[in-house]
DNA sequence: TTTTATTATTGGTCCAATACCAAACAATTT
DNA sequence: AAATTGTTTGGTATTGGACCAATAATAAAA
């Protein structure tokens, strides 16, 4: 029996493979959400929704309707009882969010902050921070590529140099 | 006939006087209820529910359930249609708030926002801010008495230099 | 390959925070 | 005292998040 096999390359992604960054607030998704995506993209291919839960402590039935959501958004694409991964949209959400983590971090530790404090403190409010900003404060610190939790990218700042 | 008033001073007050700052973590009060604070902190005595709902934006009605919420949290004395003000522990958080609020708006203005995008983004993520952070923050510029948005005080933070 | 175990999803319920509306109530003004 | 203004109550709604029990699908074992 045929089945429609959801992670399929497309003649759509062809379509659709501009950058989308300039459309981005930062501010689309919530803490939650955020934290999903993040993790997605860590872990980079198809992801169980058990191994979701057990990172982000959540039950599998919470795993499922989050991921739902983010599916009807378009940020990831779920083939139920198989998996879920992230869009070509969700990857760059994802990637965003991974850098705007580290920047601000970063800037933290500069305030006397230990690395595990900032990570920690940064994670509590990032979700907040607005892509604009992340931008200047990126240039502002000369762009950097290296945080206290991880490398960073400037695949979307770049133009704000 | 006899009114109880809510607002004359007891000698409650005077048991419970001291500094109650090493307990706060920053984290205890959701967004809303922050700027509820610091209006009730800027307008400084009785404050009566419409002022605030104009000022906020919301419904009366919200207001005054706000309000209770607070009030059995005992951050603000309330009776019923004659207004509400801070109690003492509400001055504190408050005050705290404030002090939050700008030293974080001067921070975001050293990475180049203005000092109209640095107040607007720190309006949206300080609630989740620490005290400890702030603390840290604050030393590290050095205890700064001016930002971009209004004067800082250190009665909570000087402690930590 | 049929049973068993594991994993995932659905449907239900619940909570916190925030908000509005209409009705009732209190205070103030006339 | 009546009318107006301001406030509160009670009801309802929404968004985001969470859990549980029951069902369904897949994978593992016999």
């Amino acid at each position: 029996m045929f089945k429609f096999n959801l992670f399929q390359k497309t003649y759509i992604s062809l379509v659709n493979n501009g950058c989308v960054m300039q459309e981005i607030t930062g501010l689309e998704l919530s803490p939650k959400k955020v934290e999903y995506l993040k993790f997605l993209l860590k872990i980079g291919g198809l992801v169980k929704t058990t191994d979701i839960s057990t990172e982000l402590n959540v039950d599998p039935s919470t795993t499922t309707k989050t991921i739902n959501d983010l599916s009807d958004s378009g940020y990831v694409d779920h083939v139920p009882y198989r998996g879920v991964r992230l869009t070509d949209k969700g990857k760059e959400y994802a990637g965003f969010f991974v850098n705007r983590h580290n920047i601000l971090s970063l800037m933290l530790s500069h305030y006397g902050l230990s690395s595990e404090e900032a990570c920690v403190e940064a994670a509590r409010f990032e979700a907040f921070v607005s892509k604009s900003a992340i931008d200047k404060i990126c240039g502002a610190m000369g762009h950097p590529t290296v945080s206290v939790c991880g490398r960073i990218g400037h695949d979307s700042c770049r133009s704000d140099v």
